[in-house]
DNA sequence: ATGTCCCGGGTTTTT
DNA sequence: CCCGGGACAT
């Protein structure tokens, strides 16, 4: 049994205790997919199961995509078959095709995200006459989305729910919008999962189909599952005879971070009394960190309540001690973590080894602005994803009237874009017309097109777009799903309205959209295509270099680094203000689970920032040192001050202040005086009173290489992404000195900067 | 139909 | 402080 070499002890268990309910808690790094794996390759080789009769859940499709290549390494070609392995909503929006009559939508429904969901909210806010200013629609949005994730359809809603929405209309228009969806034969994100729980729970003999199907059952990250995805898999899994309860479950209740999303810790927790007999096997052997790290992540996460409890340990030798810096402001912090990351690079190492973690998108900001100054080359994973960006939204919403002539919202979205003269009196007397002609939009336009409802000029335009529509319909027959794309943006004038916009983000946008016909080039039918852009709404573009990864904890979650920097730990950043406020302890402890989660991202090294003055919504404020620094064990950290270079501020405050946390004393006097915590042990005794000069810019180790470019001189016209056209003023090495045409001058890297 | 100003809001994110 | 959306004016 080749699939067991490499795994310990509780990993081979996990892997042979195939019959009845397993939880596999398994701590950080303690090598879950490896077990996960393994445990399919076991069940296929062995003939326990076909492909098709095992269902794997996971929450991502990196994580799917990952289990299905490794499943195939142990395996061979024999993956392929694995129809049912997948997230959640993939697995969902697969069934549901084959049901949709059930809940009264087509086979071919459209699945819209969160910003025609809201679109479509709005819209019936207003025709109700309600302020949308009072009501948001982004609020019903929420509502709905909660309700669906708890398994509740508007019928099933109790008083307090129907009271969360306009004074008691929440049942009425939640009724609404999905009576509103059917009508758009479509469905959101969380349609896909109550649809199918609504058809598994009414329709015994399909129940009873999946049932047999399902041999054994595996869900990834179970930690993060909602009440729906539990109902699931407690309807699946009731089965009769042999095969019952064959449902293995991977997770770990420290890892929990996603409450505010539906997801319920108390699944894990119950696990055992919801599956009698359950198999619990701990998996605690860590393969990722050293033990001093290790060590302040277990203590740390010591602290909270609920936990099933583990105990990590580790083979790996000895490393260096957690590093906690308190440093005097936000800019300087960002030019720390620069200098660590340049020493990282004199050191020889590369630094996509490396990641700053940080609690909120807005922490990004600093380093950004720090690292395109001292051209130190980084990445910020999050933000806007692809699919999202609006040209991209555009481009779509053309492939999907095309595909699906009845989808009035990317009708909506692109019947004036680019502006061609119609506007909002056109599209409502189409919208009147369909309405009475129980019709979509865009069948209406072709009637209103053929009659004198609407002014020689509007009719023309629109007479001209239906025409556009009916011969890009028939070339979807013969072109590649590429070359069609290429062809509507050429002939939508889409194109030609980007080029001749000029302003900084024209040019990659236009970029952005070639990259979206490269992408389809892999697609044989635009349906398919479509399918996979709204359920797999991510694009791993090829990196080149060496960059520095910056991004939330969230999204590192699963991931590693031999270095990681976790700027930012400071009360109201981490733990963030708002799970101060409101959420009460569980939300200190979901801060907390993430602090966890953020150490034990770490390989080698780990270092944790804290600033005392931080500027929020351009308000400077002064900051304590978070609570979790406190809460890390003495014996496992390393900490200094080093308020090298807060310049003006720093020196404004030495005066009145020698102590630099001596608002500290005042704010938690227990603190200061008590045994120290990590932050506060390195404070007067290391302070360094004569401020360090500041690497010069110019001289950071980055650049010492570099080579100036050859296509790129004084006095040239050079766009860069960020800062949009500007003049070389001077080039020194790799670096440019750039009057931007927006006003400033700049130094910056040059692979940031492209000829005009 | 489109361009300009003001106001409000501004954790975490997948699918 | 910096962004986007809605209300207004042209």
């Amino acid at each position: 049994m080749p699939w067991l070499s490499g795994l310990n002890s509780p990993q081979t268990e996990a892997v042979l205790t195939t019959e009845g309910p397993v939880l596999m808690l398994a701590g950080a790094g303690t090598g879950k997919t490896a077990a996960l794996t393994a445990r399919m390759a076991h069940l296929i080789a062995t003939r326990k199961a076909w492909p098709s009769q095992i269902l794997c859940v996971t929450f991502t499709n990196k994580a799917a995509r990952e289990m299905r290549d490794r499943v195939g390494g142990h395996i061979g070609p024999a993956v392929e078959g694995m129809p049912w392995l997948g997230t959640f909503h993939a697995i969902a929006a697969k069934m549901l095709r084959r049901h949709a009559e059930l809940v009264g939508l087509q086979s071919n429904y459209t699945i819209i995200d969160t910003d025609d969901q809201l679109r479509v909210l709005k819209q019936l806010i207003v025709a109700d006459g309600l302020d949308e200013k009072r009501w948001p629609a982004k609020q019903l949005a929420g509502l709905i989305d909660r309700w669906k994730n708890r398994g509740l359809n508007p019928a099933d809603l109790g008083a307090d729910e129907n009271e969360a929405f306009a004074n008691g209309r929440g049942e009425q228009f939640y009724r609404l919008y999905q009576q509103r969806l059917k009508a758009l034969n479509a469905c959101d994100f969380g349609d896909l999962l109550l649809h199918m729980l609504n058809i598994l729970r009414r329709e015994q003999d399909v129940l009873d189909d999946y049932r047999q199907r399902f041999k054994y059952i595996m869900v990834d990250e179970y930690q993060d599952t909602n009440v729906v995805q539990y109902l699931w898999l407690r309807l699946l899994t009731q089965a009769k005879g042999p095969a019952g309860h064959n449902i293995c479950v991977v997770g770990d209740d420290d890892q929990s971070i996603y409450s505010w999303r539906g997801a319920e810790v108390a699944n894990i927790l119950r696990f055992e009394r919801d599956f009698p007999g359950a198999k619990v096997i701990r998996l605690e052997q860590n393969y990722r960190s050293t033990p001093q790290i290790l060590a302040a992540a277990s203590q740390l996460i010591d602290a909270n309540s609920e936990r099933l409890g583990k105990t990590l340990w580790t083979d790996i030798a000895e490393g260096e001690k957690v590093r906690v810096i308190g440093v005097w402001d936000g800019p300087e912090e960002a030019r720390r973590i620069g200098e660590e990351a340049e020493a990282l690079i004199r050191a020889g190492i590369s630094l996509n080894h490396a990641a700053i973690l940080v609690r909120a998108q807005f922490q990004t900001r600093e380093f950004e602005d720090r690292f395109i100054q001292i051209g130190l080359d980084y990445k910020i994973i999050g933000g806007f994803r692809f699919y999202e960006r609006a040209e991209i939204r555009d481009a779509l919403a053309y492939l999907r009237v095309i595909a699906q002539p009845s989808d009035d919202l990317a009708f909506e979205r692109i019947y004036n874009t680019p502006k061609r003269g119609l506007g909002q009196k056109t599209l409502e007397k189409l919208h009147r017309h369909a309405r009475a002609e129980g019709v979509p939009l865009f069948a209406a336009a072709m009637q209103v097109v053929d009659s004198d409802e609407l002014p020689a000029r509007a009719r023309n335009t629109l007479l001209a777009l239906v025409r556009d529509f009916a011969r890009w319909r028939d070339g979807a027959a013969s072109l590649s799903p590429a070359e069609l794309a290429r062809t509507v943006l050429d002939e939508s004038g889409y194109t030609d309205a980007l080029q001749n916009e000029r302003s900084a983000q024209s040019a990659g946008r236009l970029e952005n959209l070639s990259e979206l016909a490269r992408a389809m080039e892999e697609y044989e039918t635009l349906g398919a295509f479509l399918e996979h852009v709204s359920l797999v709404m991510d694009n791993d573009r090829a990196e080149s270099g060496n960059p520095i990864t910056i991004m939330t904890i969230h999204a590192a979650k699963g991931l590693e680094f031999d270095h990681v920097f976790l700027p930012g730990w400071e009360e109201g950043v981490f733990p963030s203000q708002r799970a101060l406020d409101e959420g009460g302890l569980r939300s200190l402890e979901e801060e907390r689970r993430l602090a966890y989660v953020a150490i034990t991202r770490a390989r080698s090294s780990c270092t944790i920032l804290h600033a005392a003055n931080r500027r929020i919504y351009g308000q400077w404020t002064s900051a304590i040192p978070s609570r979790f620094v406190g809460e890390l064990p003495d014996a496992m950290i390393d900490a200094e001050t080093s308020m090298t270079g807060g310049e003006s501020l720093w020196r404004a405050n030495w005066s009145e202040q020698s102590d630099p946390f001596a608002h500290l004393a005042k704010v938690q006097p227990s603190r200061v005086t008590t045994r120290g915590p990590g932050w506060q042990r390195g404070t007067a005794a290391q302070f360094d009173a004569a401020p360090k000069r500041i690497v010069e810019a110019g001289r950071s180790a980055a650049s010492f290489a570099a080579k100036p470019r050859k296509d790129i001189g004084v006095g040239q016209r050079v766009f860069h992404e960020k800062f949009g056209y500007g003049t070389v003023l001077g080039q020194e090495g790799n670096k440019l000195e750039i009057a931007f045409e927006a006003g400033s001058t700049k130094r910056v890297i040059d692979s940031f900067i492209r000829p005009a």
